[in-house]
DNA sequence: ACATCTCATTTGTACGTACAAGCATACTAA
DNA sequence: TTAGTATGCTTGTACGTACAAATGAGATGT
């Protein structure tokens, strides 16, 4: 494609006294310039190495270098180690700088799992340049709204956003749809906002609900509570799974069997409910909790009873935190992928990002974990008295 | 007017291996950026030749050029061939916006305390306009430095810094020392590399080795082991303290009591350690943990050797962190302010940010938390039989 | 089938040499 | 005196070598 017979040569015969004789260099540049403009290197693609450019010109490779990171500079041309080099996009010339960084904000940052789903971005963000900006909202609508408007207080990549309160309405919706009309690419984990359609990485916290139940139908329990926190969808998709399986497996569910609970009440009622539960004659057997934040005070509250865990009750949580095996009782619990979650919200962000396609290329862009039985020492079968 | 010695080289004889990856190139960039900033070299001034800086930092002259090109292109220096290279006056060079932007590097972002050291921070740097940007080094010095390279990539307002196992050497000092020198505020959090002098926060750790030791003295205890992180200093500073309540309680120190580890051995080393010494014939009455986090193994392993927490063995940690009262046994620890250590490096970093005086105003503006004593369930006196 | 390793290719870093070109000063010759 | 020259500094251009580090593809082992 690429002639062997260059301008370069022709330039140095023709210009040696008049022309001031331009560096070697400077002439390659133009060669260059020209081959970009002429569209014989189209935007993106690859340049020839180093080397077989340097060989073709009979040029040192340090001279090819020089012209090379001039046109770098000028931002024309990308060099990637190990890569090569390759043509800009015309797009990405306008722009002065890429900003190169992007914002997560979490309901919260210091508690459960959150901190391992932030780690888990800010790794592979870091691995590919990307500066991690991070805002929590502490459950807090207003507060989202003020972190919101905060991080696009500057140039931002993206946004990786895991809803407050997912199961209630969102106020702040028109921030979000100024976000898709501005082509800024984002993307919700654990929960989405249903108003909106954006990819979102998520568990099947429905199946996770099945499963427990099912697990502890087939050790032989009959009676089982369950808990759950309904103020966002993540409780009400588990309680959904926890009362599919008792119609599955056609076992009555009584009504104070299940409790649900606002984020605010979490550290009182369902402790409270569950020593009603457990005082009553007809106690249950196994509770399922909404997350092993839940389970632990579940586990000490019937101890303090003088029941047991696993003999006299078995207690399922959620997410395999590190409360799981921190616990007096290890833990029998759901897997939640939290840092790879991060990692792959992170790269499927880059993905929007670079390949320019912010709406969402795939438009069924969703990802959907399966939560696994961790078996460990807090479920068993029900004692032959019961 | 220039000295012959410089810190290029004293770093050089220092960290010959792990600095490697910090190219010479750059760090000369470093170098003389902290010269322009600091008024070494004034703006107009003339830059000594090329020749002479190869010489003095023993490199080759492209090295220097290829540092010399870089500044020139950021429109630090002008190089006149014939002349020499001048630095750019200061007005061609102002900042145009406040970028209202801060950073925290941590060791590790997911774990234990430093989420609520982080929270703290980050909802003190909200509420003041601050956005937040976060990295974490894995305890790892070269991912420290990538930290570091990736947030001075773009303007910063200011960095709260932990550092990476601060017992051993700071391979990055280049960074810092330009940090400082162009006026970059910034602060350490729970210990400070030796080689800077910058704020710092933390907790006075001696102090608590020594309470711990105190308090057990104080209910009996006569043999206690101690394990300790040493490579950091938190580690070593409460390992100072743990000895010195011995002295002051003229109780000898076996040897075997004093059980020292790097983070790469915490998962086993220690435990290995603790369940030999219980097994000894004049087993300890007590231990001191280097933290909560090692505690709760700790008492886990007491507990499959068939002794009773704390009827057998007190147990004291450190950090008062959640898994003290996830733990089967709640952990009688002491205390760290994490939230509140967070939100005074913020206030302290914002401060020093519009204050202007950016080296530090108060010359002596350390923070020392000191630990507080919270009693649980984990000590308690030894049993009579001992 | 899947992870792991090896290897070739690419750019990055670092050193070396040599000479050209621009600039300032000192010196020389008309 | 004055114009021109010589000299010695500076940066610029150009070539060379060598090895390091990142990348991706193909081979290999389990």
């Amino acid at each position: 494609m690429i002639k062997k017979t260059d301008k370069l040569y022709r330039n140095e015969e023709r210009g040696t006294a008049m022309n001031k004789r331009l560096p070697k260099y400077m002439v390659l540049k133009n060669e260059l310039l020209g081959w970009i403009e002429s569209g014989r290197l189209s935007p993106g693609s690859q340049v020839p190495s180093e080397n077989e450019i340097a060989e073709r010109f009979s040029l040192s490779r340090q001279t090819v270098r020089q012209a090379f990171s001039e046109l770098e500079r000028q931002g024309l041309l990308e060099r990637v180690q190990g890569k090569g080099t390759f043509v800009r996009s015309l797009n990405l010339r306008e722009e002065t700088v890429q900003p190169k960084t992007i914002g997560i904000v979490t309901t919260y940052i210091s508690d459960y799992i959150f901190p391992h789903i932030v780690r888990g971005a800010e790794a592979e963000l870091r691995s590919r340049g990307y500066r991690l900006l991070l805002a929590s909202t502490d459950n807090d609508k207003e507060k989202e709204m003020e972190c919101l408007r905060l991080m696009l207080s500057e140039p931002l990549s993206g946004l990786i956003i895991e809803p407050t309160k997912s199961a209630e309405g969102n106020p702040n919706l028109p921030f979000y749809l100024s976000m898709q009309s501005r082509n800024l690419p984002f993307l919700m984990i654990n929960e989405r906002y249903r108003e909106l359609e954006v990819p979102c990485l998520k568990v099947d916290d429905e199946l996770g609900g099945l499963t427990a139940v099912r697990r502890l139908v087939e050790r032989g329990h009959r009676r089982i509570a369950g808990f759950f926190k309904t103020d966002d969808l993540q409780g009400v998709n588990r309680l959904r799974g926890f009362m599919h399986a008792h119609r599955e497996a056609r076992m009555p569910l009584a009504p104070e069997h299940v409790v649900t609970y606002a984020t605010a009440q979490k550290s009182e009622l369902p402790v409270l409910r569950a020593r009603e539960l457990l005082a009553s004659p007809n106690r249950p057997t196994a509770f399922v909790a909404y997350n092993d934040e839940l389970a632990v005070p579940l586990i000490n509250a019937a101890r303090e009873l003088g029941l047991s865990v696993p003999g006299d009750l078995s207690v399922v949580g959620f997410d395999d935190s590190a409360l799981a095996l921190a616990s007096g009782v290890p833990l029998t619990t759901l897997t939640h992928p939290k840092e790879e979650m991060g990692r792959e919200a992170a790269r499927r962000l880059i993905a929007m990002i670079e390949g320019g396609s912010a709406g969402g290329s795939p438009p069924d862009g969703d990802v959907l974990y399966v939560p696994e039985w961790i078996e460990r020492s807090s479920a068993a079968a029900p004692s032959a008295r019961e």
